[in-house]
DNA sequence: TCTGGGGTCCTAGGACCC
DNA sequence: TCTGGGGTCCTAGGACCC
């Protein structure tokens, strides 16, 4: 059998464990940028507020129902969420944990006993609230596709299941499937969903029933074949205790205004090129390849909202690196031959992919001995960034003024992760 | 004025090779 | 008039997820 355990509601549970006020008062929590709601409490839900609303079209609303509003504070969220994992595996072990996002992990139970299932779940249940404070929910059943859908129903019908649910017998399965629309399904998107519509399938049981090869030419090929072999009760999606190496690594963001100039811009892609050389050496990775985009801004945008455009380039690398000065030279090369003098820019991105092994890490014996120095002064930077916690040593390219940063108006203190902002009782 | 950011996996189709 | 076929590698882009 396999779980999959999930943090209910978890920045905004994050942001209330520390204002025990916020109990029973409705909650948000906005994207970076104060662009969009990316979590709700239970009671900004009832009051009908939908994920990805733009913030500042339901401000008006927000404030009309007393609504409490917060900035993304990923420092506070990433701690807590490795408190809830730390805790999780001082009951399972390590291998039967496979960490999937900051507020979900599967789990598997493969070893525990059929009527152990209960009680087990109850255990992991109990002991991460009483240790850390944020309530989950956890879905039992043969596969992971089945247990995310265990999961869904706990959550919608929390009263009665305690956010528990336990699908172990086919009776308990098919049943939990008809209730279950196509579109709620862990891998059907809108597009699937829509072709499905169509041919009147609307239920996960109903999708079940479909034969294999229409899943195969209709819904992503092999994708939608595993997918088919998930509902039926066949475990085809394997659990991955491993933390692997990256494919990829990104920092890519809004500015906070429109920017027409080439200066800030190259900033702005300097402390992105800088962050994500940080990402990279923290898996001791480094890029063979990286790309560089920048979204000019849409003058008129209509009422339907559409993706922006990137316009991209990229460079392969002489020599795969993670060297912060050296990317950020790239970076600025590339940046250049993308501006445009007299357009206007809203986003810009840096992104690593072909990424190996960072051998100047382990020691190289044949690597020049400037390489070495390269690397130490970047695990010094890494080390001091770290310990000072707010970017204490920066790349001069990076900017001081920063005219693009983000916006972060409504931002809660890093309770967890820097002494000047502990929770004061008073 | 104001609509997130960071990932994965898969497919189709072109280029190239023998 | 007739102009192969199969394999591999690469890239761009679609779809999806949290």
């Amino acid at each position: 059998m396999k779980a999959i355990i999930d943090c209910n509601n978890f920045y905004c549970s994050c942001e209330r464990l520390f204002k025990p006020r916020l109990k029973n008062t409705p909650v948000v929590v906005l994207s970076n940028n104060d662009g969009c709601i990316i979590s709700r409490s239970d009671e900004a839900k009832k009051l009908g507020i939908k994920m990805a609303a733009p913030y500042f079209m339901v401000k008006p609303f927000l404030e009309k129902h007393g609504v409490q509003v917060f900035s993304s504070n990923y420092a506070l969220y990433g701690d807590l969420s490795k408190r809830v994992m730390e805790t999780v595996a001082t009951i399972l072990p390590q291998n039967c944990i496979e960490v999937y996002s900051v507020d979900e992990a599967f789990l598997d139970l493969g070893h525990v006993a059929a009527k152990e299932l209960h009680r087990v779940v109850q255990q992991i249940k109990e002991t991460v609230e009483l240790w850390t404070g944020i309530a989950v929910s956890i879905g039992v059943a043969p596969t992971k596709t089945l247990a995310k859908i265990a999961n869904h129903l706990a959550k919608d019908n929390k009263e009665k299941s305690n956010c528990m649910l336990v699908l172990d017998t086919p009776g308990r399965i098919a049943a939990a499937l008809k209730r279950t629309p196509v579109e709620e399904i862990w891998g059907v998107g809108r597009q699937s969903a829509a072709k499905l519509e169509k041919l009147d399938v609307k239920t996960a049981y109903d999708l079940k029933l479909m034969p294999e090869e229409w899943m195969r030419q209709n819904l992503g090929g092999v994708v939608g074949v595993r997918l088919l072999h998930e509902l039926q009760g066949k475990p085809s999606i394997g659990i991955d205790e491993q933390l692997s190496i990256k494919k990829m690594v990104s920092c890519t963001r809004r500015f906070g205004h429109a920017l027409t100039e080439l200066q800030p811009i190259k900033e702005a892609v300097a402390t992105y090129a800088s962050r994500a050389a940080e990402k990279l050496r923290r898996q001791y990775a480094a890029a063979k390849v990286m790309s560089v985009f920048v979204i000019p801004k849409e003058l008129k945008r209509g009422s339907i909202y559409k993706p922006l455009e990137p316009v991209t380039t990229h460079i392969k690398l002489p020599v795969p690196t993670s060297i912060t000065n050296e990317l950020i030279k790239h970076a600025l090369v590339l940046t250049e031959q993308l501006f445009e003098e007299g357009t206007t820019y809203e986003k810009a991105g840096v992104i690593f992919t072909e990424l190996v092994p960072d051998s100047s890490l382990q020691g190289n014996f044949f690597a020049p001995q400037a390489k070495y120095e390269q690397r130490n002064l970047m695990s010094m930077v890494d080390n001091v960034n770290f310990s000072m916690r707010n970017e204490k040593v920066k790349f001069a390219s990076a900017g001081t003024k920063k005219l693009w940063k983000m916006k972060q108006e409504l931002l809660s203190k890093r309770y967890t992760t820097r002494w000047g902002e502990l929770r004061e009782i008073n």
